[in-house]
DNA sequence: GTGCTGGCTATAGAAACACAGAGCCAGACA
DNA sequence: TGTCTGGCTCTGTGTTTCTATAGCCAGCAC
């Protein structure tokens, strides 16, 4: 069984936020340029001196990143070979990676409302050349506030 | 007029990310700690010391979070009285904060999927009890997966 | 072979962020 | 008046993340 809560969370003291999704998200692209290098290849960055020339992020600091998303297995790499250069790799988003995007949107969307004084420097279209949005959807796919929500901890193991 | 590229964006090199709303976002809440302070808000956390028990960071630091967030306009400080105390003050999400919950519901969903083997520790429900999502719509309404979108460059200023 | 280049590593130092502990201050209460 | 308490600040230390610079290595070009 369950305990179920209003949102919020009525009894906050008798719960402690324990292995928190948040958290451990946030282990995995919790510095800027690890969510910066996700926010390029979400742009369609793939290659090594393109992703350290477009976060401004020295190489040493691109290649920390790029192993670790890899290795967290946001990243896979992929070989490549030019005509007349030698084999490299590509950085290219997984399923796991792209299932991050919405949250990069989420983020854009948000500081193009309350950060960007003359309008959102890029715009993410359907396509129709609509405008897309992250919404928080219920059960029948109607869109909720967040005054909408609720909050259940299951029973612990 | 607009510069219209399919996603991902064709031509990478000839636009560089120029005041982007992800970057000067984590400005504002890019620290681990900032992100679980906005967390417990929205679970329903108001006060200084709920918050520094529950986010786990030191009283200094959480005065320096709550302070930052209520300057960039995510908390308000409000006063309130508990009986034979003297005024203390709340820290209450505006509507710039409560604008921001959907970032951290992407951000669990995500947490949720791929890095929690055992099942979510919290989840998040509508009124009917059924399971809330983070999704990217278009402009007649409909889901979007990330390889349905585009991206726009607005003419420069 | 030698030279060159791009991806990657190594090291040292700077800056940001967190921790631990001490101390300040307003105000409720004796 | 004096004491206590909760919110908050200050100081010093350690860790993480970044910058800057140098160097390594594979392999294409010559």
């Amino acid at each position: 069984m369950a305990m179920t809560m209003d949102s919020p969370l009525e009894d906050l003291d008798s719960w402690q936020p324990f292995s928190c999704s948040i958290s451990r998200a946030l282990e995995v692209v919790g510095t800027r340029a690890a969510m910066l290098t996700m926010r390029e290849a979400f742009y369609g960055t793939r290659r090594f001196d393109q992703f350290v020339r477009r976060v401004k992020v020295t190489d040493a600091v691109m290649a920390a990143r790029l192993r670790e998303l890899v290795e967290s297995g946001l990243l896979e790499r992929v070989p490549y070979r030019d005509p007349g250069q030698r084999t490299r790799y590509e950085y290219v988003p997984t399923q796991m990676g792209t299932d991050f995007f919405p949250v990069l949107l989420g983020l854009m969307q948000w500081g193009d409302r309350y950060l960007q004084p003359t309008g959102a420097p890029v715009a993410v279209i359907d396509a129709d050349g609509a405008a897309v949005s992250v919404e928080v959807r219920g059960g029948r796919g109607q869109s909720l506030e967040p005054d909408d929500l609720r909050l259940t901890v299951p029973a612990r193991k």
